[in-house]
This record gives C-alpha cells, structure tokens and sequence, in this order.
DNA sequence: CTCCATAGTTCATTTTTTGAAACTATTGCA
DNA sequence: TGCAATAGTTTCAAAAAATGAACTATGGAG
C-alpha cells in the first residue's frame, strides 16, 4: 500500500472529518438516503440540533455533501453527499471488513472484569 | 460493500480507536517499525508522555499492539502490532486512497478567504 | 394575526480530552 | 551510595467538544 516513503499525516484530512461524535453515523445515515435535518435528527437521537448543525456544516465545507433549501410549506432542506462524499464508502468498507474479521478479537467491557477476577488470565 | 441492512454503528469501535488525537500517527509509526517509548516520543514530538502512555494503553487494551518489557541496564520496552492491529492498514490504505483523488477538493483555510471577498463564488 | 411544521440558532453548562511539570521505578555500574 | 538512562505515573489546569433548553425564522392555512 505504500505509505511507507512520503506520507505521515497526510490522512489525517480525513480523519479530522470522521473523527468527532456522531460523524460516522451521519455519514451512514447518508449513505442510506435519509437526507432532510428533522430525519437525522430523529433517527440519530438523541443528538442535539447544534451538534447535528455542526456535523452538516462540516460536511458541507468540506464538500462532502450539498445543501438545498426547498422552498414551501413546510420549507425543507436536502442533504447530498457529493462524489467526494460518496468516494467514503471504500474506506467504510474497509473498516467494516476489519470489523468482520477482528471485531469480536476487541475486548470489551465485560472482558476487563473477567480479567480481574482472574476468570480467564 | 453491503452496509445497508444491518449495522448502523458497526463500524464505530475502530473509530473509538482511531478517533482521538496522536492515534494515526502513532499507528503510522508503529507501521513503520518504531517501537520504543522513547522513540514514539522522540518522533511524535511534542506528544506529552501522559498522552502518549493512554494511547499506547489503549491499543493495549484493545489488543492491537502487545507490550513486552526487556530488563536490562537500561530496560526497555517493545510494542509490536498484532495480527489484527496489522490488519488496520487496508483501512489507512482506503484513506489513502481517498486522500489521492479526492484529498485536493477538500478546503482548505485559504479557500474560505478567497470565497469572502467574492474572488472565486 | 395566530398556528403549525420545518429547520435551524444561541447561550450557559457539563463532559471529555489534552497538556505541562514534577515526580517514581528499575537496573547495574563506578 | 549515588548516578545515568529508560519508561513511565501523578496531579492539576487548560482547552475543546458536546449537551440541553429555549428561542428565531419562514410561509401558507385558517
């Protein structure tokens, strides 16, 4: 893969993108077409309306995705992820396939106490 | 890639990973063979030592990386990445890639000054 | 001219993360 | 005994991020 000569740092672009709370799941969210703010907000509750704000803003300077108002009654908005946007996806696959193959090699919680106990060490 | 039916947020425990500052370049580093505490130090400078103990404890706990002590005069200390901590990199190369095609798009800073005084909108 | 629904914004507060400085622990050599 | 070198830990403060509650804006229906 080659990252080896040039590049410490250079993907950290992207991760001052996916690295805050909710991010990733807003971008799932994308990914599956739900596009309008009361939408997100509600599947992505409890996120506050500020934080989901910031999220869009980010995502939109950044020229992941669009935003188009669409006037009437009730007005909305719509949310795109651009080609860049969706250019994401390979790197949620990757991280789902790691997730697949390593995932449950995590420890987690409950295994921390068995460890203490002396239940499994 | 298949992500649509079943896992929003399957993907998240590599982020609680990946997500927190120092954390790619520690892994760049530990990719490209440092292994030392001094070392890591030394090149993530001006990481402070607290920090850079977390991360490392971190990825401990999560088993990406063991940690083995060498006594001696001066001891010292080795951390190496496992299986699965190796198994990362498709996800830095996915970024990678990214980076590439899409990584000139993203904004930068100057871009945001250029849009205020009207010189490219 | 008030109401509903959407889509936000504002501000004070809390929570989380990071950092700097100083201190501890281990070992063997002089 | 004291020192040098490695690898940390501890404590406290500072900075950054997230939250909750309440408020604003828009525009047509009634």
């Amino acid at each position: 893969m080659e990252m080896d000569q040039s590049c410490p740092g250079t993907v950290e672009p992207i991760l001052e993108i996916l690295d805050s709370k909710w991010m990733i799941l807003l971008l799932y969210e994308l990914f599956n077409g739900n596009r309008r703010f009361g939408e997100l907000r509600r599947r992505l509750h409890p996120i506050s309306p500020k934080t989901l704000t910031d999220r869009l803003r980010l995502l939109e300077e950044k020229r992941l995705i669009t935003r188009t108002l669409y006037p009437g009654v009730p007005l909305h908005v719509e949310y795109d992820l651009t080609v860049a946007g969706q250019g994401l996806q390979p790197i949620f696959a990757a991280m789902w396939t790691w997730t697949q193959e390593y995932g449950a090699y995590l420890r987690k919680e409950s295994d921390k106490a068995e460890e203490e106990t002396g239940t499994v060490m």
